[in-house]
DNA sequence: TTCATTCATCGTAATATTGCAATGTAACAA
DNA sequence: TTGTTACATTGCAATATTACGATGAATGAA
């Protein structure tokens, strides 16, 4: 089938589902790793950085874009991506509040 | 394609995006609050628990296995799954360095 | 205007994912 | 043994993802 059943699952099991799709990809990682630390704006020089074809680029931003988790603003010929702080923030939340389930309680049982 | 070109990434992005692929989808997402909320093991109870045909959670199962994440013990007619602690340990420090990069130095620019 | 640059979009091929019916297998019960 | 129960595996159909060449749109330069 290749599509998931959402309507089953919960708001907050589709929102991380959601998101972490947005990290299952190596490029798009190295696409926020890169936003990261380049401390001011970077624009399509992420097509040099990372080995990938400028329309591949453009394809994963779009969809970092569509989660949110990046901005963009035109600058001439050139678009300047950014993190979104806020809804990264908030994202975050959410992806920990996951992670950092409780390991303690239960037994060591297999 | 469908392919991701993982050999122009690093281990660290790969990895990252590895285990992200392990969240983005609800079931699996599901399955893991289940076994954190359960602090016995849960056997194929989930298949009840989740809206899914058996055969299909048994493959998000086995998907989870192999990333090391959870680990399964035959008992009698049954199988006992649960959380691989050090390993779900050794991943939320991963993810959760990715996820704690610094939003303060970059200007809000976009 | 014309040209170059930068990026987005379209179209398409290759591969991956999701889901389930059907079937296989291993353990226990009778 | 035969049956039953609990999972795993196989095989397949529907859909999603990834990647890129070709092309389009917008901006600025000449």
């Amino acid at each position: 089938m290749g599509l998931a059943k959402t309507e089953i699952f919960s708001d907050n099991q589709n929102a991380i589902a959601k998101f972490a799709k947005a990290f299952a990809h190596p490029a798009r990682v190295s696409i926020l790793q890169h936003l990261f630390k380049i401390d001011s704006c970077v624009c399509g020089d992420l097509v040099n950085e990372i080995g990938l074809a400028q329309p591949t680029i453009s394809q994963h931003l779009k969809e970092l874009k569509h989660l949110g988790l990046i901005k963009g603003s035109v600058e001439g010929t050139s678009v300047c991506y950014c993190i979104d702080k806020e809804n990264w923030t908030e994202m975050k939340k959410l992806m920990t509040h996951f992670l950092d389930q409780d390991l303690s309680n239960s037994a060591d049982c297999c």
